[in-house]
DNA sequence: CTTTTGTATTCTGCATGCAGCATTTTCCGT
DNA sequence: ACGGAAAATGCTGCATGCAGAATACAAAAG
């Protein structure tokens, strides 16, 4: 029932070039979401005949997609024993989030450095929408537009390695961060913290943009503490 | 000739549980090998068939390893096309070099605060010996240890994830660092911000350690800069 | 001579087959 | 009934086969 017409390969409308997307490309994204959402708990083997006959797959496309993913940490290889799906510790993610902490804060340094104001007020906007999806309690939308608020003012420091540096983390956090529900007072702070973000970063106020991005991991290290 | 047998498969000898290592893991340490050391420019097509028959392996390990090497940022997959050896803006190294030097600068001041004295004391003899081969003119075996001495370093800040993502940066930049060869004075400089390093550690001087490790990074820069 | 179109070759992408290792089950000895 | 060895099963790892895409080449048209 999970067959590959579900796998969703993208099929862009749009202009140019066609996307000629491969299977093992397809099958990470799929795994990947599929780790990050918990239909593969920590610990589980990842069986290649059973899960490539659940997915519609061959085993070759499987396989490569795992050793990419190992390579991106989501997967531990064990030699003649296959994949698992790797359980990270609390000190992992703490590790995690100690790394994630210092590179927004040196983001948020390029960031009040280099970004354009069109861009600032982009993320502005993405800021307002995000408002928005708290007054209205949609914790989904909110916390989707959350992310991308942080990967935007990542995007701003301009700096690649970073960015794509922020978003493994930001992956691998991602399914620790679907424990971490804050109860309303935190979340309301964690609000605040993203208004102080905005204001700082208008103002081009590096070492406050940085602070405040620091605190605001600092916190969020906090709640998924108390969640392990 | 540059058969299988040339592979380096790890054949410890010593106790313990005889490793088992897979070819393709055998074949993502290879061709990085081969990557860093330039035996494969940037550009070049990693040829499934040429390269495998070269190595004396079938498509499929080489397949798997070079998934793993793009998720690592050493080749790039082109759909339909197989893969290309990345290659490197004058940006992008400066990027990469940016990230390296405020994750050092976090792992000098982690180090201070959570290294042993034992630790410490195997840094410094690392230097010692490194101090030696800089006397010897022994540019190899310096560098060697000059990039051990860093890896010990973050090492002791005790973060996996920041070792990780250093030993990353340190390998992506290694190909490039083999042409930055810098000349006597130059080299006088970094050794001596090296003895300044250690002398910070022994002190757990987390600030002078931090800048130290961030200057010693910026002049690296300089010197690719210079080089590109 | 340049451009274009049709063809041939090469290469990637995926599926499948087979051998070896790991694990489980079974059966025998105690 | 219990422990252990040996067979049996299942799975991984690697090789190979085949279809389709991309590229190179060649011939023909402008």
């Amino acid at each position: 029932m999970d067959e590959i017409s579900t796998l969703d390969r993208p099929t862009s409308g749009g202009p140019g070039p066609i996307r000629r997307t491969a299977l093992h490309d397809t099958l990470v994204n799929h795994l990947r979401d599929m780790i990050i959402e918990g239909n593969l708990e920590p610990g589980t083997r990842l069986h290649e005949g059973q899960l490539g006959e659940q997915l519609g797959v061959s085993r070759t496309p499987l396989r490569e997609a795992i050793k990419y993913l190992a390579s991106e940490g989501l997967v531990e290889l064990v030699p003649s024993r296959g994949a698992i799906v790797k359980r990270f510790s609390g000190k992992d993610v703490q590790d995690m989030l100690t790394v994630l902490r210092n590179l927004e804060e040196l983001a948020g340094k390029l960031a009040c450095q280099l970004a354009s104001e069109a861009e600032i007020a982009h993320v502005r906007a993405l800021h307002d929408e995000m408002i928005r999806c708290y007054r209205a309690a949609d914790r989904l939308q909110y916390y989707k537009l959350n992310q991308d608020i942080h990967t935007a003012i990542v995007r701003l420091a301009q700096n690649a390695t970073l960015a794509d540096i922020h978003q493994m983390l930001q992956t691998r956090l991602k399914r620790i961060r679907f424990i971490g529900h804050e109860g309303p007072e935190k979340w309301a702070a964690a609000v605040a913290e993203h208004e102080e973000m905005i204001s700082a970063l208008e103002a081009r106020d590096q070492a406050r943009l940085s602070d405040v991005l620091g605190r605001h991991l600092a916190n969020a290290w906090e709640r998924v503490r108390s969640a392990l």
